[in-house]
DNA sequence: CTTAATGTTCCCCA
DNA sequence: TTGGGGAACATTAA
């Protein structure tokens, strides 16, 4: 469900409602993102540490519902934050630190990503789900970056022009993306419970048999590392 | 009934 | 050592 858009908007809708309040008893101080992970600080030196997986949601002041996981009580209960999850990958936990994931790909710069990718022989497509490369891209974004730069999604040891533009339209549509408040596909809402509306913006995406934008030609879907994948094989060369 | 879904991790094999 | 495939986790919807 989330990516790097979706959790930067929930974080962003977040920060305001919980710093300076009170999380379980802890003054909150920061929210902040680490890849697809949402951090929460707190004055006593404790952080909740939430990973949304697939279905998960965090929202405020909202009724319990079937697949509320755990309620977190706000100022002795003028307030909860909901954990929601449908099929219970995600996580929200106190004091269990993520992994050391690669590098925000909002922050890496052109000549960084390059050298980054010059290490690494797999499909491109693999490489940007991979966590440990680049923190924050999923499905969604993956797709949707590699059409823009025009690059078949198993292309490998792509040239210095092609992974400049790779990199310039990753930034390109994650920033979009955040501006539209994310991709609300199916359960995606961010903590007040609001859709996002970039999904109605995506090129590829879900667009299997639908006209290429650029060339019209049908968009395919196919599998790569495990994940549906959608592509234009007119547009997008290895 | 079958398949696929915004994710991560672990195991096996080349 | 690196990378790829498959399975597992759990639930819903088409």
């Amino acid at each position: 469900m989330p990516e790097l858009p979706e959790v930067e908007t929930i974080v962003r809708s977040l920060a305001p409602s919980l710093i300076g309040r009170r999380l379980d008893g802890r003054l909150v101080t920061a929210v902040r993102r680490y890849g697809k992970y949402i951090l929460i600080d707190t004055a006593a030196g404790d952080t909740l540490t939430v990973h949304l997986g697939m279905t998960g949601r965090l929202l405020l002041d909202a009724p319990r519902g079937p697949h509320t996981r755990t309620v977190f009580d706000l100022d002795e209960g003028a307030g909860t934050l909901l954990y929601d999850d449908i099929r219970k990958f995600g996580r929200a936990v106190w004091n269990s630190s993520p992994p050391v994931l690669g590098p925000d790909p909002l922050s890496i710069t052109e000549a960084e990503f390059l050298d980054l990718l010059r290490h690494h022989r797999s499909r491109i497509k693999s490489l940007l789900l991979d966590q440990s490369f680049l923190r924050g891209l999923g499905n969604i974004y993956t797709d949707e970056a590699l059409f823009r730069a025009a690059i078949h999604p198993r292309a490998r040891n792509l040239s210095a022009p092609r992974a400049r533009r790779l990199h310039q339209a990753i930034v390109e549509v994650l920033q979009l993306a955040i501006e539209h408040r994310g991709s609300s596909i199916s359960d995606y809402v961010d903590s007040e419970g609001r859709k996002g509306t970039f999904q109605l913006l995506h090129r590829v995406y879900g667009k299997e048999g639908q006209p290429c934008l650029n060339c019209a030609t049908p968009i395919r879907r196919t599998v790569v590392a495990q994940r549906g994948t959608h592509y234009c094989p007119k547009c997008q060369r290895r």
